[in-house]
DNA sequence: GATGAAAAATCTGTGAC
DNA sequence: GTCACAGATTTTTCATC
């Protein structure tokens, strides 16, 4: 393992959480560090993959996509390119905002997004009921989406 | 409503989303706006919400948080406080990073991390199995996450 | 109301210590 | 890690459509 972030590092990140607009010379006043060694700092993070990216988050319900559906599903397991063959379809849904894999009692989540419930129909009937190796369906309509803690003791 | 994006504004977010840290004045030049324009536009989806956020993206992993669990529960619908009363035990353990509310056959999903697999015993016991009003709980164990769909048909 | 050009204020990233 | 600075970037201003 590379260099894993000291407390400095650390402390530098949960400014970061809590206001990432803020321009570097205020972050490292509140980490208690000087603007340079920040920025150098900084850039370690971004080049060991601590920080992944940085990323405007969209609201898209304020954007006119007022549907969001959480999507579980088990796949075929008696086919091994199931897996394979299910995400490279599910990749090319453009509605489709997020994949995640799992160990446990469901093995896939997609987050699809639409327009209205309409929209949402369609999307169900010709693009997520066709994709390959599925065995089971599970569809969740989001409500809201809570995500704060930056609080965490990093 | 207020104010709708219009093409252009649209235009500003793909690019926005495909490259998230080019300097306005190239952003500007890929959506065929000025700077100061797209700076306009930019502070005006800010303000009515259809940005969000901007923020920083951690690997968890990288940080040494092991463990990211996607935890599915139901909640006890004979007591009209179990929802208020959860989401305000949830928000309190720092280990969750995410709540989301749904209708469904699922009540809400929280995202927590944990260092290690004894460290994710020890939450799951201490701090998710005495949440209250929860009548059913399912554990699945993130894998991995894919999120790009940034082509979407804004 | 929204735009573009250009000035002013601010910030980033680098080199020297 | 710190200090100082040149260059780049963001944000405001102002005239214009």
């Amino acid at each position: 393992m590379k260099s894993m972030p000291d407390a400095t590092d650390r402390r530098i990140l949960r400014q970061l959480l809590a206001d990432p607009e803020a321009p570097n010379a205020v972050l490292a006043g509140r980490a208690g560090v000087t603007p340079a060694s920040l920025w150098r700092r900084l850039e370690r993070m971004r080049e060991t993959g601590v920080i992944a990216a940085i990323q405007s988050r969209i609201d898209w319900r304020a954007l006119g996509w007022e549907v969001e559906v959480s999507l579980r599903f088990n796949l075929d397991k008696t086919n091994p390119r199931a897996f394979d063959e299910f995400m490279a379809a599910a990749r090319d849904v453009p509605e489709v905002i997020e994949i995640q894999t799992f160990l446990g009692s469901v093995d896939l989540r997609l987050s699809v997004i639409a327009r209205d419930m309409a929209h949402w129909q369609q999307i169900y009937r010709d693009r997520i009921l066709t994709l390959p190796h599925v065995s089971d369906i599970d569809a969740l309509m989001l409500v809201s989406t809570i995500k704060d803690s930056t609080e965490l003791a990093l």
